[in-house]
DNA sequence: TTGACGATGACCT
DNA sequence: GGTCATCGTCAAA
């Protein structure tokens, strides 16, 4: 995409983001994927965002930057991967959820497990970056030009919004609608249960 | 230097 | 429904 293309507001990019495909180039090969599913984390009002308050650290760095760049972290055993958006010092971000295989099936099934179901290769924040081979040494890369980048996928269906997963610790900002995904789209990640 | 803590996933009952 | 693997990050000591 061009670099024009990360500079809008962070909901739209969020929900635009919906349909395009997203591709990482290996030593191994290469894997893509159509993102269906999205969260947008606007760091200075938002307290599940890492860069909450504009907190600025070494990891939350790379958000105070341009958009259109990578911002990867790693959770527990995995690796997620976001889109960096909002202007320069404007630390903002899109997680990319979940994805449908496009490329590269053969080298997402090594990654994960041959006997992996279609659905469970890339249903998911770390599965995905697993399945494409993304890790953290991707953290701060531009998305416009290889090895890791975002190019037009196909026109999605309808693109439907609502609560985030997994950040019931975040006080008010647990019900912001700012998860987005491809309605019925079974590689969309399962809904788990929230505190309500 | 240390310890608490996850934007998760796999596996078990 | 629940447990736990396993490690980088960050703030406090």
């Amino acid at each position: 995409m061009h670099p024009s293309f990360f500079q809008q507001p962070t909901l739209e990019l969020a929900r635009s983001l919906i349909g395009k495909l997203l591709i990482k180039e290996t030593e191994e090969g290469t894997a893509a994927g159509i993102i269906v599913e999205t969260e947008a984390y606007i760091g200075p009002g938002d307290r599940a965002a890492h860069s909450f308050g504009n907190r600025r650290t070494a990891r939350t760095e790379v958000m105070f930057g341009e958009p259109g760049h990578a911002y990867t972290y790693v959770m527990h055993t995995h690796c997620l991967v976001n889109v960096v958006s909002g202007p320069e010092d404007s630390p903002e971000a899109v997680l990319i959820r979940a994805v449908e295989p496009q490329e590269g099936l053969d080298l997402m099934y090594s990654r994960r497990g041959s006997d992996k179901k279609l659905y469970d290769l890339t249903n998911g924040p770390g599965k995905l970056t697993k399945a494409l081979g993304i890790m953290k040494e991707d953290y701060g890369r531009p998305l416009n030009e290889p090895p890791l980048y975002i190019a037009e996928g196909r026109e999605p269906d309808e693109v439907v919004a609502g609560p985030r997963i997994g950040i019931d610790n975040s006080g008010e900002a647990r019900d912001y609608p700012w998860r987005f995904w491809e309605k019925g789209n079974p590689f969309v990640s399962r809904m788990r249960k929230r505190r309500d």
